[in-house]
DNA sequence: CCTTGACCTGTACCTTGGTACGGGTCTTAT
DNA sequence: ATAAGACCCGTACCAAGGTACAGGTCAAGG
């Protein structure tokens, strides 16, 4: 079985050498096991963990969930529920931001109708707003 | 000429007080004049100022886009244009967060249709695609 | 054999937007 | 007059998600 060093594990999974050794204080990463002299020895199978970290990540989940979420996979009596459940929230998260950016949207887009963009700031309708 | 404590103009602004000496650091309002003993006396302006520092905030400015925004009201020559220059960079900016938000949220929804939700996790589909 | 690069640990630093605290002075009310 | 409360400054601390560095050991190639 191969073995990989931690600066192999990085660039296998293109991560900078020290986000290995946060991931691992933040138990996204079990500690593997050394060699001799106490160099860390990694199998092929981490780089698939921190891939699944770094599409958690793409995906809005943050470092404490995505620690969660590989906690589920091996608690006993874990179900599919129970990570459909997390996604399920993430999903309902997401959207809430969305509608808060939308409506931040629509009061920018608003402003600047008002705004010809021509003439001295001391009459311009959008700082006229923000500073009544 | 009404004049406050950084105290009292904190509560009327409904600010900490120590984000007041914060956003003096910062820039983002003037440094008052001082009483004889160096406390700081405020207008009522300041108030308004606060205030404008808190909707730009709400609108998705951070503090050093708010302080440029400040800025560029006593810079000579400035023109309305310039305002709204920056609100339409703004406006941008939102789109591409409510853009990408919207793409998570395609990726989760896709996800988590896959997921019937009962069984043991170590056949889940979310963890398989996200482990895979 | 010796140099260079990779690894080890522990700690400090970065960004953003504040908040808190310590030690000292000042003001205000009783 | 004196005690409580407000203010001063400088610095440390918080979250998140890393990144960097110092000082030391180890491994691999010429």
């Amino acid at each position: 079985m191969e073995k990989l060093t931690i600066g192999q594990l990085a660039k296998k999974a293109n991560v900078n050498l020290e986000t290995i050794r946060y991931y691992e204080r933040r138990g996204l990463l079990p500690e593997p096991p050394r060699n001799k002299s106490g160099h860390r020895q990694y199998s092929l199978e981490e780089v698939k963990r921190i891939e699944f970290v770094k599409r958690c990540k793409a995906l809005g989940f943050s470092l404490k969930e995505i620690s969660e979420l590989l906690s589920l996979k091996v608690i006993p009596g874990t179900t599919c529920g129970d990570i459909k459940a997390r996604v399920e929230t993430k999903i309902a998260d997401v959207e809430k931001r969305i509608v808060d950016l939308e409506k931040i949207r629509e009061a920018l887009l608003r402003m600047s109708s008002k705004c010809i963009g021509k003439g001295p700031v001391g009459l311009c309708p959008i700082l006229e707003e923000l500073y009544k």
